[in-house]
DNA sequence: ACTGGCATGTAATTTGTTACATGATTGT
DNA sequence: ACAATCATGTAACAAATTACATGCCAGT
């Protein structure tokens, strides 16, 4: 599923700019599933547009550059729908949290700690920003509260792991005195 | 992080060829957290041994091209280290299934049941492939036990989170009768 | 004064995939 | 016969990020 597709989907639920999607990238229904850059959106919703799967309002404003605002065609939602339903790709996952912990024995203690914390503010930040997204009013469909319950529970159980066996991966790390030992490879008497 | 210092860090187990590191990624240790293509692969490791990180050893073979056996040499392996310790990126997720289930309301039910009999599936494969990477020796590791365990926890939460709420989103789908209606956006008498 | 938010867009670069090219062996 | 596994590598292409370019307004 290309950009294209996901802005089209977005627009679904009403009319936006390209500054508008990618704070729905950053904060919104999105965050943690999909992320894209303005180098990305911009020329996708230029295309959208070329294709008639969107038309585009500009809204002028004082002072700064006028708002571009797109909303999906008719053409473009069953485009959108057709897309979406012909077949859904694996989920792609890059972790490199996952990546430090697999290594955790070459890394130092403090590393693989401040690591760990770092993971679980970013779960606790990603929960937040669910528990807004559960306060708006769009989110009274089923399926979307479907889909935020469906990411707490993931998130939830990460950070229960995190904080019950956090020790373990500690364990496993070279301990502050040892760091040499880890590079080289060598214990020098 | 770059796909040369995964490969980098893969080789700090012991030596493998390009194509042992693409299993890797498929169904080893990387399996769920990292992905790469041969197209990425070979290249990063001709890069690796053009900067000294790794050493190559061609091991002949019967009627197959030969084998170039990689091995990770000390300034590699310090710089893997290095690497690693200097900061890790927050995850990347792609989820097209979790997108799907965000325009639940305008897909077919049929669609939707398929997409989540497909995911189970393929988290209940994860699953497997961390069962077999739990009986192999190089997993006696602490740290690579915590690994597995992170992995197995999240999967299950998603499994169980599908199992038990997937009534929630099918009822939010399209009913069979109605499709047209989801596309165009009009009910006709 | 400076940072950050609002707002768009392009160009250069990076990154990575897909497809192609080759070829033997083994299992169905 | 045919597909799959083993095994490498390149070239063409696609996708996406980063950096650049511009500029106002509000808050500190």
């Amino acid at each position: 599923m290309d950009i294209k597709t996901v802005c089209a989907g977005l627009l679904t639920f009403g009319e936006a700019s390209g500054y508008e999607i990618k704070k729905l990238f950053e904060d919104g229904t999105f965050s943690g599933v999909y992320d894209a850059s303005f180098g990305s959106i911009y020329p996708a919703l230029t295309r959208l547009a070329e294709e008639g799967h969107v038309l585009c309002r500009a809204e002028e404003q004082q002072g700064r550059p006028d708002k571009k605002v797109y909303s999906l065609t008719p053409k473009g939602r069953a485009h959108f729908i057709a897309e979406l339903s012909r077949g859904i790709q694996p989920d792609k996952v890059r972790s490199e949290f996952a990546i430090a912990t697999i290594f955790a024995h070459l890394l130092p203690r403090a590393v693989i700690a401040a690591y760990i914390d770092q993971q679980i503010e970013e779960h606790r930040a990603a929960l937040a920003r669910l528990d807004l997204a559960e306060c708006d009013p769009s989110s009274a469909m089923t399926n979307l509260r479907f889909a935020i319950g469906f990411g707490r529970v993931q998130l939830n159980a990460a950070i229960d792991y995190l904080e019950s066996h956090r020790g373990m991966l500690e364990a496993s790390a070279v301990p502050p005195d040892d760091e040499a030992v880890a590079v080289s490879g060598v214990k020098h008497a």
